[in-house]
DNA sequence: ACACCCCATGTGATTGTATAACATTCTCGC
DNA sequence: GCGAGAATGTTATACAATCACATGGGGTGT
């Protein structure tokens, strides 16, 4: 896994010191409406994750936590991950054990991820996952889905026109 | 992620010790044809997936092959699994870091699986990338897909009728 | 037969990912 | 204030994956 690139959330340009300030204010005001507790080592996380704007593993995380002041030993970015991922603020990407701030907050979804093998960009799509195949075989074999994962790795259209190999 | 029973692939029963050496000889069939070296370890690691018949990781392989008599070192387990992933005789499922024998060998397809939460069984169902939002989402961006995950977790027929947390 | 090359295996070491277990502190509701 | 539960800090360890290098075995071409 290489990253020549400083490999972005999503394919399309966009504002982002704003969409950074927007998703940390909606995120503080979904905690206040739900009774979560955004404490400060989960806002720098979510802060971080929205900041890079791109997968991060937990260790570079754990990194720029202990750079921040915060305790630098894996559960501390462990437990804050699982926070904010339980409650939807970040995903989970398994194909790189990264870690991605959410492109759709207070919006209920099950995500998608477009990954791409030459830059690491990820985009996140929304996905269906009561339909379509694997919801039909659910059916029929009487399987009860929770959670999905649904992660397409390839080229994205920058690498594309670049010809990656 | 706890394993109270020893889980099996797919959610119902079969003759199993038939569907081992059927999927053996077939595996040695294709690599013949396809100039493939189907040599003692890779043979041996896809037969330990099929007899155990569930996900294992790979550090369980490479206790089993220890036993075996084959070298006990992580290298010799991953290349195993690479050249098996790589031939679609085996799959990786990237929720649980683990391996399973394909249940559709010499079918081309885009594996799915459903993972249970609660006893660890995981069952291959045949997913349509092209097709659904992932699909879409995909020409939508330009973004071109070369593989995908796709895995569900929740409960099974089994441990839904058990009422399991 | 021989040398050669490629592929596969064996081995040691290292990096990266994730969790267990336990002590301490903080916060909220009473 | 005070108790209960949640959150944090810390140590240690388990599990996952790769790098680098040495060795062996099986074909091919001459």
């Amino acid at each position: 896994m290489t990253s020549p690139t400083p490999a972005s959330v999503g394919f399309t340009r966009h504002d982002h010191s704003a969409c950074v300030a927007d998703a940390l204010g909606a995120a503080e005001a979904r905690c206040a409406e739900a009774g979560l507790r955004l404490t400060p080592v989960r806002r720098k996380v979510l802060e971080l994750l929205l900041k890079e704007h791109r997968a991060l593993g937990a260790y570079a995380i754990l990194d720029l936590l202990r750079d921040a002041g915060f305790g630098s030993q894996p559960p501390v970015a462990y437990r804050a991950l699982d926070f904010l991922a339980e409650h939807g603020f970040v995903h989970k990407i398994e194909r790189l054990n990264a870690f991605v701030a959410c492109a759709h907050p207070n919006t209920a979804h099950a995500p998608a991820f477009m990954i791409c093998r030459a830059c690491d960009a990820v985009a996140e799509a929304q996905s269906t996952p009561a339909r379509g195949a694997l919801g039909a075989a659910a059916k029929a074999a009487g399987f009860q889905i929770e959670k999905t994962v649904m992660e397409a790795e390839g080229l994205c259209p920058d690498c594309v026109s670049k010809d990656a190999p």
